[in-house]
DNA sequence: TCTATCTTTAGACTTAGTCTAAGTAAATGC
DNA sequence: GCATTTACTTAGACTAAGTCTAAAGATAGA
């Protein structure tokens, strides 16, 4: 079962239509930064008329209220990510799957001390092969 | 006056073509990371009938070949890079401007020590806010 | 209920990029 | 030098990602 997605909707300002909801309750649990366009054909499984448009709208309005963040990292796609705290990003080169890096497992140093520039926001962005994950015994 | 492109071009075994000599005049010299398209209306300022099709096709193959790279940092646009050696973004929030941060301006610590991540490479994308060049009196 | 506002919809439109089929140009063989 | 093959370029068709529009549907208030 998943958590009241309409009352989250209104927490962050935004009325929770069924439209908006069927989008939040894939968009805010998903580890995979899908695509508008994954994200259309996700929530069509479950709510199959629903439009382009308002999917391509409801994850701006999502964005703009804070609820989940766009990332451009590769191949020219835009992607979102419901993970709006502070992270880097690990893209697999061979699937192109991107994966989160916790905040703390990297440190960059000397990030206020770039001449010219006054940075607001940065993150890491790593690329290569991932591990084929150990199956524990 | 430029250096000579097309010597350049065949040290990466590419075929001096005089379409591929216009771009890469443009692309090699720029510090604008231009997408595709502006590459195509800068180059026929001065090769009015070249392609569209020439034009990709040319950043494409100068990609593939390590003379350019290509990069997707923000709003789903790809742009390309003529600095292919090391170094990290920085992105102007306000005019969307990609300027080039050198490499020994940051230190990322604990990149190999990823767990379950072979890293290849990586970068920082830093956004922010370029102050206004002092200028000097 | 009547009305105003908000939301959704289908499809048109736009932009970035690839593909195709035909035409040019350059290289190779004789 | 001429014929043949190969490489390159071209215009335009096609595709994919995204926005916009105009009409219809839903919601909420008076
Ligand atoms: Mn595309
Ligand atoms: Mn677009
Ligand atoms: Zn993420
Ligand atoms: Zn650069």
């Amino acid at each position: 079962m998943r958590p009241d997605e309409a009352a989250l909707l209104e927490k962050h300002g935004i009325k929770p239509s069924a439209q908006r909801v069927a989008v939040a309750e894939f968009v805010l649990h998903t580890d995979a930064h899908p695509s508008a366009d994954e994200v259309w054909s996700r929530v069509r499984e479950r709510f199959p008329m629903v439009s382009r448009a308002t999917v391509y709208n409801t994850l701006n309005l999502f964005v703009e209220k804070g609820l989940i963040r766009q990332l451009t990292l590769t191949g020219g796609r835009v992607v979102f990510d419901p993970n709006v705290e502070k992270h880097h990003h690990f893209i697999d080169e061979e699937t192109g799957r991107i994966y989160d890096v916790p905040w703390e497992a990297l440190r960059v140093s000397r990030v206020d001390d770039i001449d010219g520039f006054e940075v607001h926001a940065y993150q890491v962005v790593l690329r290569g092969k991932k591990r084929s994950r150990r199956r524990r015994t």
